[in-house]
This record gives C-alpha cells, sequence and structure tokens, in this order.
RNA sequence: GCGCCCGUAGCUCAGGGGAUAGAGCAACUGCCUUCUAAGCAGUGGGUCCGAGGUUCGAUUCCUCGCGGGCGCGCCA
C-alpha cells in the first residue's frame, strides 16, 4: 500500500481495536477522519477517532484516546503521538514514511489508484444544445464540466459513455428549416423587410443556403412546403451539428455517441417508453391545477396525458401529451433516458444549465419509474456565466444574434485557458469570466500559474546535462531518498500525498473543479520550494558533485511533474515544457 | 405563491461536523551577477446574511426569516 493516509487509517484501526477490545465492525461504523490539521502543533496527521467513537462505546474521549494512544505508541511509524482537547490524537510521522513514499509512487505508471466505480457503466450526457446554430458562449460551462467529469469517472474505474443528444425533432427545427428559407429566397433576390419571430439570425445559415441553391437551384420555390422541408431539413440539421462538434473539438472535446431525437421518434421508441410507464400504471388522464400564486392569462383547464411522477417526489404530475395529442419534449425525453438506460447503464448523469432545475424531479421520477429504482439519476447544473470585459457585463442577445460564439472565445483566450476558468469555480456557483482577466493580464490566470511549475521542473532537468548528470528518469530505484529531508521539500512530498484524496472527494461528489485547486495549491508548494533555492544555494535542485543528493531532488521534481500532468490530463489542459 | 441554487475579506471565490476560517486580485513593503520573477516572502483587511435548533464541537447539518439568481400546464 502506497497511499499514506489509508496506511495510517488502517494502523489506528488495528490499534484502537485491540487497546479498546472491541470488533473492527464497530470501529468501520463510525466514519472517523484521518486527516492534515490547519495548524502543526497539532502534529501531521490527526484523528477523531475518539470523539466520533464515544457514544458508541459509551467513554469519555480523553480515557479513549489515552488507550488507543498507548497502543499507538508501539508502532515505529510514529516519532510523537500526543492527546489534544477535546479529544484528538495527534502524530508525527517518521520522515522514512515520507520518503518511502516517493521512492513507491515514483515505480508506479498510474498515480491515480482509487477504484469507486468497479466498472459500473455511467452515461454522461452534456451540452446538448438544440441544434440550430454554432454554440455560444454559454454552452461551455456545462461541456468543460461534462467532459471532464466524463474523464473523473473513467479514471476511477467507471465504464463511461460521453453522449450528446440532438433535440432535432422538435418545432425549433421547422423553424430553422423555415429560417433557411428564408435566406434562401434572399440568396434568390427577394427582400425582407420583416422577419418572422422565431427566425434565427446570424450568418451562419447563408452557406446552407447557398449549398441548395447550387444543388437545387430556384426548384424549392416550387415545392409544397412538406416536400420542401423534407429536403431542407436534414442537410441542414447535419450540417450545424457538423459545425457543434467542430466547436467542440477546438475545446477538445469528443463525445461517444450523437443520440438524434427524430430518430428515437421515427423507430417508435415513445411509444415503447410510454406504453412501459402504462404497464406501470402510471399514466393517466387529467388535468392539472393551475400554478399557485400565478396564474397565466390564458390559462384554461385541460385534459391530456400526464404522468404520476408524483409518486417519485415530484411536486405534481406532468404532461406526456400535449391537447392535439402530440408527445410533449418530456415524453421525448423519458423516451430517450430509458434508451440510455437499455442501453445498460448503471447511471445516468445529465449535465443541465441552471435554467433546466425545474426539469430535474420529473426527470428524476420517469428514470426511476422506467428501471424500477434500479438506476441512479443525477442531475448536475450548471449555473449561468457572466461574461465581463473590463469589469463591464458583455450583453448577449439571442434575438438580434448578437451572441458571443464558444468559437470566438477560444480563438481569442484559449482552450486551455477557457477549460481552467470553467472548472476553476463550483458548478452550483454563477461564473464570471472576464476576458481582460484571462487575456491581457494572463498572470493573473491561475492556469499559467500550474503550467508554469510543469514548464519549470523540465527546465531543471533539462540542466542536468550542462552539470554532468545523466539520470535514468524512469527508474529511481538507486535513488537515496533519505536525502529529502528539509521541510520545505517534505512539504511538497505531503501534498502530492493528497492527490488520491482529492480524486475521491471530486468524484464521489461529482466536483471536477476540486482538481483545479488542487492543482494549484501543488503548484504553490512547488514555487515555495523552487524559491528556496534562491534564498539557500543548497536548496537548489541540482547541487554540483553531488549525485546522490541531485538524483533525489530530481526524483521529487519528476513525481511532482506526473502529479501535475495526471492532473491536467484529466482537466483536458496542455501541460507544456516551456512557457512562451 | 411554490421549487432549485447562491449569500464567507474592498472585488472574484475555496472551505463535504473539527482545533486560531483560507486563496487570488486590489493596497502597501522587500527579493532577479544564482536551475524560467508568468515566481517568492511579508503587512493590513472578517458580527462566515440574521435568529433559533441538533452536537463534545456548526461557516458546514435542520427549521424559520432577509437578500440575490433561475424556473413554474399544450417551448425545447
Amino acid at each position: 500500500m502506497t497511499q499514506i493516509y489509508p496506511k495510517i487509517k488502517k494502523i489506528i484501526l488495528d490499534k484502537a481495536s485491540i487497546a479498546l477490545r472491541i470488533d473492527r465492525s464497530v470501529l468501520n461504523k463510525v466514519n472517523f477522519n484521518v486527516e492534515k490539521p490547519n495548524e502543526e502543533k497539532n502534529g501531521e496527521i490527526s484523528t477523531n477517532i475518539s470523539l466520533v467513537i464515544q457514544k458508541e462505546i459509551k467513554q469519555k474521549p480523553s480515557e479513549i484516546a489515552t488507550k488507543i494512544i498507548s497502543e499507538l505508541k508501539k508502532c515505529p511509524e510514529f516519532l510523537k503521538v500526543e492527546f489534544a482537547m477535546p479529544g484528538f490524537i495527534n502524530f508525527w510521522l517518521d520522515k522514512s514514511l515520507w520518503q518511502d513514499y516517493l521512492k513507491e509512487s515514483l515505480s508506479l505508471t498510474e498515480l491515480i489508484d482509487c477504484n469507486i466505480g468497479n466498472g459500473s457503466k455511467v452515461n454522461v450526457e452534456y451540452v446538448s444544445a438544440n441544434p440550430t446554430g454554432p454554440l455560444h458562449v454559454g454552452h461551455c460551462r456545462g461541456a468543460v464540466f461534462g467532459d471532464v467529469l466524463s474523464n473523473l469517472l473513467e479514471k476511477t474505474g467507471h465504464n463511461v459513455t460521453k453522449e450528446y443528444y440532438i433535440n432535432d425533432a422538435g418545432s425549433q427545427i421547422n423553424n430553422l428549416a423555415n429560417s433557411v428559407f428564408i435566406r434562401y429566397q434572399e440568396a434568390l433576390g427577394k427582400k425582407f423587410t420583416d422577419y418572422p419571430d422565431d427566425f434565427y439570425p446570424g450568418d451562419y445559415l447563408l452557406p446552407v443556403a447557398r449549398h441548395f441553391i447550387s444543388e437545387y437551384e430556384s426548384k424549392l420555390l416550387e415545392m409544397n412546403e412538406e416536400d420542401r422541408f423534407a429536403i431542407i431539413k436534414p442537410y441542414t440539421v447535419e450540417f450545424m451539428v457538423k459545425l457543434i462538434k467542430k466547436d467542440l473539438s477546438a475545446l477538445s472535446i469528443h463525445q461517444d455517441i450523437f443520440v438524434s431525437e427524430q430518430e428515437l421518434v421515427s423507430k417508435g421508441k415513445i411509444d415503447e417508453a410510454i406504453n412501459n410507464l402504462k404497464n406501470s400504471g402510471l399514466v393517466y388522464n387529467g388535468v392539472l391545477d393551475p400554478p399557485k400564486g400565478k396564474i397565466p392569462d390564458d390559462w384554461e383547464p385541460r385534459a391530456q396525458m400526464l404522468f404520476e411522477s408524483t409518486k417519485y417526489g415530484d411536486e405534481v404530475d406532468r404532461p406526456l401529451q400535449k391537447s392535439n395529442k402530440e408527445w410533449t419534449y418530456f415524453a421525448n425525453d423519458i423516451a430517450y433516458h430509458f434508451d440510455k438506460y437499455s442501453r445498460g447503464s448503471d447511471h445516468l448523469i445529465d449535465i443541465l444549465g441552471a435554467d433546466h432545475g425545474g426539469y430535474v424531479k420529473r426527470m428524476s421520477a420517469a428514470v426511476a419509474a422506467l428501471s424500477d429504482n434500479k438506476a441512479k439519476f443525477t442531475a448536475k447544473l450548471c449555473q449561468m456565466v457572466k461574461l465581463t470585459r473590463n469589469g463591464k457585463q458583455v450583453k448577449m442577445s439571442k434575438r438580434s444574434g448578437e451572441f458571443i460564439t464558444l468559437r470566438e472565445v477560444i480563438d481569442e483566450v484559449g482552450s486551455d485557458s477557457i477549460r481552467f476558468m470553467m472548472l476553476y469555480r463550483k458548478n452550483e456557483a454563477p461564473l464570471e469570466f472576464d476576458f481582460t482577466k484571462v487575456t491581457e493580464q494572463s498572470k493573473d490566470n491561475p492556469v499559467f500559474y500550474v503550467q508554469y511549475a510543469h514548464a519549470r521542473i523540465t527546465s531543471v532537468i533539462k540542466k542536468l546535462s550542462d552539470n554532468n548528470f545523466n539520470f535514468n528518469l524512469s527508474s529511481f530505484n538507486n535513488a537515496d531518498f533519505s536525502k529529502i529531508d528539509n521541510n520545505y521539500e517534505v512539504d511538497l512530498i505531503k501534498k502530492i500525498a493528497d492527490w488520491n484524496k482529492v480524486i475521491e472527494s471530486a468524484t464521489n461528489l461529482h466536483e471536477p473543479h476540486r482538481i483545479a485547486y488542487y492543482l494549484y495549491e501543488l503548484s504553490s508548494v512547488f514555487h515555495t520550494l523552487w524559491s528556496q533555492g534562491k534564498i539557500d544555494r543548497d536548496l537548489k535542485f541540482i547541487i554540483e558533485n553531488n549525485e546522490d543528493l541531485t538524483l533525489a531532488r530530481i526524483g521529487l521534481l519528476t513525481l511532482t511533474q506526473r502529479t501535475i500532468k495526471s492532473g491536467l490530463d484529466l482537466l483536458g489542459v496542455s501541460a507544456p515544457h516551456e512557457m512562451n
């Protein structure tokens, strides 16, 4: 076992079991901590086991701690074990523990050792923007979040499918086709003084219109609407999906599956899913009450086909059919989620914008009903991105077509910066994205701070040959890590030892931002160590004529760099070898 | 009116029940003849929105307020 914290936890568990004469199952029941305290005076590692277990065994924490401590003092791993009020046990470790950890970690090919998923199948659906235009900047938060969460789950033993749902069946596609037809007519010389309300503005439909001109000349004008749309729709949707995939690709996002809503409809998947609900007796015809406190002007009671989502925790039952007997969007989405479940996923995760928050309970109910409570459903909501430039908000208006495309932002600030910034905030918090900050004052961008740490390490390694050191950096078996003993160096090892704990909590909580913050902190500890070399020459990494010491220090740097790299890989951010 | 999310330093935000609450930016002060100064060290700055409750212990969990964002039957 290379990981420090699990190792210490096991020792505490063993010794407490002996000292208190109780079964380990009792100790396993209480959830005690083994963690690094805030203050040095409280030790390098601390546990609250005696506080947490006091009720269970009905003894005073101080008595419990005293008993455990007397056992722990027999362990060679600890230099010192102390009691602290009201019941903490604080440890000081033998440095060799950290040194051994360094050595063992360097022999690993994979630093992340955290099999939470155990091969379970997880489906992560993200972006799923309507195929009616290019992605705009508002889409990118969910895109990056979903992508990194997927990477993380994959890394922790889940079998992940990254998925995009193409909403190509609703009325917005008719509007899209109609917009293309208007552009097509314009290209043929017709003037429009007024556009319909649901017209999609912007220039991105012009090449689509030109395609139809070159393919059909003016023949589309003579067709009836049905035939015309049958030609326009599929091509336009495909064109838009290609556009979207290209934008995603510029952000290094490549999803495994793109599922077409239209295809689900054509294959009769909607009826299939709804019949499934019907067979469970969860569908009925009824009239919903108006929303309390706010009655729409045109409210009138209507009988509709409803899904009894209240049986699964929703506030009201939800309509499956419109009054004209067409399926609602919700019905289609139920079918889509049923499809995802049928393809074998144990856990469905939807990454949604905060404006879809009202949708979560009903979908959760639907998944529970369709899978007979077998599938887990999680919705992660990303709050809005507030775009600013020089501190002033940049307004977007979809109506006028004045929105900032994702592509524009990528071109201006780069994929690495965007990805890091999108994760440098937890998903439930609104995010302010200031162009000025991430471009002109690039120094203030945390991504550079982390990348700089990575590049600096490469820089040291390059310098080795200037000093006639020729190390084999793929193996540190012969290195003597007892040389790594000053506090700045050991602090760096300790920080690296946190890596798997961070991975674990980020995975369990579905909070990838924890990785970004950790990388920043790790880089900070490294930069501090680096700077010590400027104050004290003996703390530089390369020490002339001292091969053993230099090799050990290069080992520490190598592990640091590998850790940073493994984190940046998860984030989909590049790990450069020099800054420019 | 109801539901979800948020409220922590001047600003932007971390802190999954632990000990004296942190970081970046902004302000001020030092550090490049030395492995990359996109860096480091330091100073100042807080009723963690408020009131109750659970607990040995609450910024964290629960309830109720206050303030802000989002959403609320045939849009997707």
